[in-house]
DNA sequence: GGACTTGGCAACCAATGTTACCCATGTGCG
DNA sequence: CGCACATGGGTAACATTGGTTGCCAAGTCC
C-alpha cells in the first residue's frame, strides 16, 4: 500500500490536490466518482492511486477531503517549503518569479541568477539579481532544491551541469534544448515548441 | 509503415527534430546509435520510432539528415505555417508573445486576446492586443488553429470554452486548472506547478 | 433490516519499451 | 576485382508497465 507508485500516478496526484483544493469547505468527504468526474478520469483508477497512499476511504462515504489532500501533500514532499532559484531572468524568468503561485504550494523562489551584468543587482518581484556564478555558493547555503532553467537553450547544458555539481537534486527545464544530466538528478522538461508540435501532429489532415 | 504512430512516439518527434537540426551542416547521415545518444534514448527505439515515418534509413550508412528532418517536418503538419492565439498578456502570455522561437518552426501568432480593457489596443511584439469578445470572429476569418490559454485559472474553463466554439482545434493551457473540452479538440496542458510537485515527489526521502 | 453506495482487490487486456536476430550495404584486404 | 568482415536498419518476439473491468465486502441511508 505505501509501497511505491508508479510513475504514472505521480503524475495524477498534483491534478488530484488541485481539483481537491478547489472544493467548498463545506464538503467534508468526496466519492471517487466525484473526484473523477472532476479530474476527467476514470473512477477506478482513483481508487487505485489513491490506494497506493494508504487506505483512507471510507466505504459507502469516500474519502475525507482533509485527510486526502493532507496525505497528498504529504507524499508530494510539500510539506517542506522548498527552496528554487531560477536561471536566466528574461521574459520568461521575470514572468516565473512573479507568477506567485509557488508560495503556497511547498515552494519559494529562493533566487534569480542571470549572465548578464547589465541585470545583477536589479531587483524582480522583491528578489536582487545575483550573478550565475554566485550559485553554487547560494546553493549549498540556501538548500536550493530545485533550479529552473530559463535561459535560452545554447547555454541551457551548461547551467545544467552548474546547477548538477552545485548537489541541486532536480532541475525543470525550460529552454528548448535536450539536457544530460548526472544518474541520481531529476529533470523533467516543459517546452512550448514540442507542445505546438505535438498539437500539430493530431491537427495534421487526421 | 506509414500506419498510426502511437502517441508515445509523437512526442518524441520533436526531440529528434531538435536534435536533428542543431547537426552541422556538413553531417549528411546518422546512424540510429549515434542520434539515440543525442537524444539520451535507446537506439532500438529510434530506429522503431523513424520506421512508422517509412523507411528512410539506409542500412550500413545511416540515415539521411535532410530526408529525415523533412519528414519529420511533414508529419507533424509543420509545414503549414499555423496560426496561433494567445489569450490573456499577463507576464506569461508576453513572454509567450516575444517568445520568437515560433516562426521558423511552423507557427505565427496571430492574435492577442485579453479581458482588461486597459489592455486593449496596446502592442505587444508588434501585435496589438484585441477584445476578448474579438476571437470568435477572428478565429474563422484568421484561420487560428491552435489557442494559448495564459489567463488566471478561474477563467480558464471559459476561455477554453469560447475556443472550442469557435471551432479552434487544439488548446495548449498554461493555467493552473483542469479543463473539459468537447470531443475532438485537442488539449494540452503545461504546469509550473505541477512540474515542481512532481519533482518534489521524487526528492521526498527517497 | 434491506437495498444501495462505495472503496478495495484481483484478474485481465492493451500499449510501450527492450532485446535479439536477420539481412542489406560498405569497406578493407588480399 | 572479388571475397570476407564490420556496420547498421528492419522486424519480430518478449517483458514490463499501466489502465480497465468485474467482483466482493463494508458501511450508510431510508
Amino acid at each position: 500500500m505505501k509501497g511505491n507508485l508508479p510513475a504514472a500516478a505521480v503524475e495524477r496526484l498534483p491534478r488530484y490536490l488541485r481539483c481537491l483544493e478547489l472544493l467548498p469547505p463545506s464538503q467534508v468527504t468526496i466519492s471517487s466518482k466525484e473526484l473523477a468526474r472532476l479530474c476527467n478520469l476514470n473512477a477506478a483508477g482513483v481508487r487505485k492511486d489513491l490506494s497506493y497512499l494508504g487506505s483512507a476511504g471510507m466505504r459507502g462515504v469516500g474519502y475525507c477531503v482533509k485527510e486526502l489532500v493532507d496525505r497528498i501533500r504529504r507524499r508530494l514532499g510539500l510539506t517542506e517549503n522548498r527552496a528554487v532559484a531560477v536561471i536566466g531572468v528574461g521574459n520568461l524568468g521575470s514572468a516565473l518569479a512573479n507568477h506567485g503561485g509557488f508560495g503556497n504550494r511547498g515552494f519559494r523562489i529562493a533566487g534569480l541568477y542571470d549572465a548578464d551584468p547589465a541585470k545583477i543587482g536589479r531587483r524582480t518581484a522583491g528578489i536582487t539579481i545575483r550573478p550565475l556564478e554566485q550559485l553554487p555558493e547560494d546553493a549549498e547555503s540556501a538548500g536550493i532544491s530545485v533550479g529552473i532553467i530559463a535561459t535560452p537553450a545554447e547555454v541551457a547544458q551548461k547551467v545544467a551541469d552548474t546547477l548538477s555539481e552545485a548537489g541541486v537534486p532536480s532541475i525543470l527545464n525550460f529552454a528548448p534544448a535536450v539536457l544530460s544530466v548526472p544518474e541520481g538528478v531529476h529533470l523533467r522538461q516543459v517546452d512550448v515548441a514540442t507542445e505546438l508540435q505535438i498539437l500539430g501532429f493530431y491537427m495534421a489532415g487526421r
